[in-house]
DNA sequence: CCAGCCATGTAAATCGTTACATGATTGC
DNA sequence: GCAATCATGTAACGATTTACATGGCTGG
């Protein structure tokens, strides 16, 4: 259900095709669900089946037509719906984590070279959230407001990785 | 291949029946790797079948039959194997984010009651953990040390609950 | 008597990943 | 010429969730 709240939400901020969808996913939602164009090219087929998105056929020249997708009313009324449910609290499901329980097993040069590269990994991505945070915190009063609640999401994603970077860093120390 | 490491290193530790290993699961790698009884049991069939771990009938009067895997020769090596392999870090994937990323369409009270609701979760995860900490701490040395690795993981599980806890509480605060 | 623990499974549906597939245009 | 961008899809497989199913024993 969650995937399709996700493109409910992005056609609710402004209509596009498949492909100009997944771009936006990948800088906006993508921080915090993931997906690939087949599974939100199918999405948008459901969506489009069941009335809550309208389609319309674009001819380009110089590029392929393109499909772009429309949220309509009764689009709205699901993304309401969908939105007044209740979300569980997620837990933590990383491989990693499953590797170290038993790190006895392995050679402790292979895990700190791991945990290096994790490192590495939650920095960039570190990098790219505090860039977009900075982009937010210059924009005008009336622009930043806007983002105000994808604002909070992306605080998550901040702390998110600044926690996993002082665990990486803290477990390389005691191995 | 997760469910299979997972299940591969708790066999490691110790055989048992699927029964018992799903509740050493729940107290262990079930903190960062999920699962149900339905997966559990046909994992175990697969890695029977693939002759990675010897089964056992073991009747028992007043309970029910149980069958006994042990993890064998061949599921050791296929253990360490994927414990080579890479982990690719994990990234955020909750619905609570998306919610709030078309927060604006919600009314602030329901906004404010799901993030208390999450908040309790988070609380009464990080206690659960930090009880399960004392309790290594408590350990003599000898045994404490058995635990090294599994204490990491354990220790991550805090940060991660801490976190979600003071965002919870910030973006309460800010909405 | 009812709830909960012990112990195992089948089946269906949904969701997610990976591979395969096409084809024009733009910039180096 | 080659890679990247634009733009859309099918198919197979694997992973996960949810529902259905059974049945004895134990404690309040």
């Amino acid at each position: 259900m969650s995937l399709k709240l996700a493109v409910l939400a992005l056609l609710d901020v402004e209509p596009g095709s498949g492909y100009a969808l997944l771009q936006r996913f990948r800088n906006s939602v993508g921080f915090f669900w993931q997906t690939t164009h087949q599974q939100l090219y199918k999405e948008l087929h459901g969506l489009l089946e069941n009335g809550l998105v309208d389609c319309l056929d674009v001819a380009q020249d110089g590029k392929p037509d393109k499909k772009v997708y429309t949220l309509n009313a009764a689009g709205a009324t699901e993304l309401d719906t969908l939105l007044a449910g209740v979300a569980s609290p997620s837990k933590i499901r990383d491989p990693l984590l499953l590797k170290l329980f038993s790190g006895r097993r392995l050679p402790r040069e292979a895990l700190l070279a791991e945990l290096a590269t994790h490192r590495e990994q939650h920095k960039r991505t570190l990098a790219t959230y505090r860039l977009l945070h900075e982009q937010m915190q210059a924009m005008p009063p009336g622009k930043r407001e806007r983002y105000h609640f994808p604002g909070q999401t992306l605080r998550l994603g901040i702390m998110y990785e600044e926690t996993w970077l002082k665990w990486c860093e803290e477990v390389a120390g005691e191995i």
